[in-house]
DNA sequence: TCTGTAAGCTAACAGTGTTAACTGACTGAG
DNA sequence: CTCAGTCAGTTAACACTGTTAGCTTACAGA
């Protein structure tokens, strides 16, 4: 008589207090700082009574990573509202980075981590729904940028340059996550390196013929719905 | 006597023991392989032995990464037989992927892991020694670039853009690295993406008005030789 | 011969992730 | 009402990790 299922719904809330109390450790003293005991003490459990919940450390990183790439596409709701597709794909470059420079530890779990293999099906995220997953997202405006014909043609893969883009700008925030306080290499403030090497990267895909909209090529609209993308749970 | 001496040669051959055995186990097994256990197991001694020679464990794999800088400046050595300044700076981007893909473990090691502080005496390469330093050595393409007229107004901070072009070439690899195996999103050959990447990146910011060498600018000329960048020990 | 130095060893500490075996509360069936 | 089964959570351990205080032992210089 439905006790079964007040059952599932505790221990559904402990699972959630885990998470709850992991992420507060997580974000306020950093990745390593996530020990099994550190977040039994923290709920008043016993380090053993996470594993009911988690096979492992790694799944409980990842479950907790998971949530996060949802808050980073909401991060990224007001690139939409700009109509130039070129522009659009230049605001989201931006906006991954601000994402990116405002969660350093979460950007960190997320994008320089290495991840385990994921059901699809254990994720929150709907894979390639552009709505929900950054990366689709990323691959449409980029999609775009094809269709309205304003990119040169070695740049019409939509996956290739969806990728190029990415690693643009991961390629600055993880730098300056790993480097930022390094002496050796003075660093520019990370938001200026990434203006400046997006708008080389765009301005040098753009094709150099202005606009004019054209129906896409046959290659282009046969490019398949982006079903390999980021998760969340 | 020199015994001293003696003593002092003998204590640096067991230091560069350790080196080796640790180095053996970080390329066969990966950094998580290295335990000082198991690198003073390889060696037949005991761990604590190992603390008279490395203030840490840090220490020691710092003092591995940093031999690899000097690694890496020689695997561009090719590089410099270009006459075109551009032309240099794209080989120098290829460069740079190829080892990151030939040593993904060094790579990992010296570029996405964070570094302690070390003293510029402490190491083996002489900082800003384009001769030496990698980072040095780019940044010197970047200028030669610069002098030459080539790229734009915007681009004409040697350090700034040095930094877009090493993060360009940094984010494809790290990604590759950190992801490449991922499920979710499957990932071109990087050298692809690579390739993809420089060009727009170098193409957008190259002047369109073409080359006709000029003298450089005062501001240009002002840069100093750049004294922050790579080490070795 | 005595003394100081210092490389290396022993043994331990405090921490980590993880697991087998147990406890105790609660559920549903006989 | 009782009995068996389920299962969240605990206990206590295992096998690791990096690190250190204190000892031993060899050896150089006076």
């Amino acid at each position: 008589m439905g006790s079964t299922e007040r059952r599932a719904r505790e221990r559904h809330a402990t699972r959630e207090r885990i998470l709850a109390a992991a992420r507060a450790l997580f974000v306020k003293e950093g990745f390593e700082a996530v020990s099994m005991r550190k977040i039994a003490a923290a709920i008043e459990y016993t380090p053993a009574a996470i594993y009911t919940h988690f096979k492992d450390k790694t799944e409980l990183l990842m479950a907790l990573g998971d949530s996060d790439f949802g808050l980073m596409r909401d991060s990224m709701r007001d690139v939409e509202k700009i109509a130039d597709p070129v522009e659009r794909l230049r605001a989201c470059g931006r906006a991954y980075i601000r994402f990116a420079l405002e969660h350093p530890h979460h950007y960190r779990l997320m994008f320089m981590t290495s991840w385990p293999y994921i059901e699809p099906k254990d994720c929150l995220i709907e894979h390639g729904n552009a709505d929900e997953d950054a990366h689709a997202f990323l691959c449409g405006l980029v999609r775009e940028c094809i269709q309205a014909g304003r990119l040169r043609p070695k740049y019409r893969d939509a996956h290739t340059t969806t990728q190029a883009c990415w690693a643009a700008a991961h390629g600055v925030v993880s730098l300056y996550i790993t480097h930022g306080s390094d002496p050796w290499v003075d660093f520019k403030h990370p938001r200026e390196t990434a203006e400046l090497l997006l708008d080389a990267a765009i301005d040098g895909m753009l094709n150099p013929t202005p606009a004019r909209d054209r129906t896409p090529r046959t290659r282009v609209a046969k490019v398949a719905p982006d079903t390999k993308a980021r998760r969340r749970a």
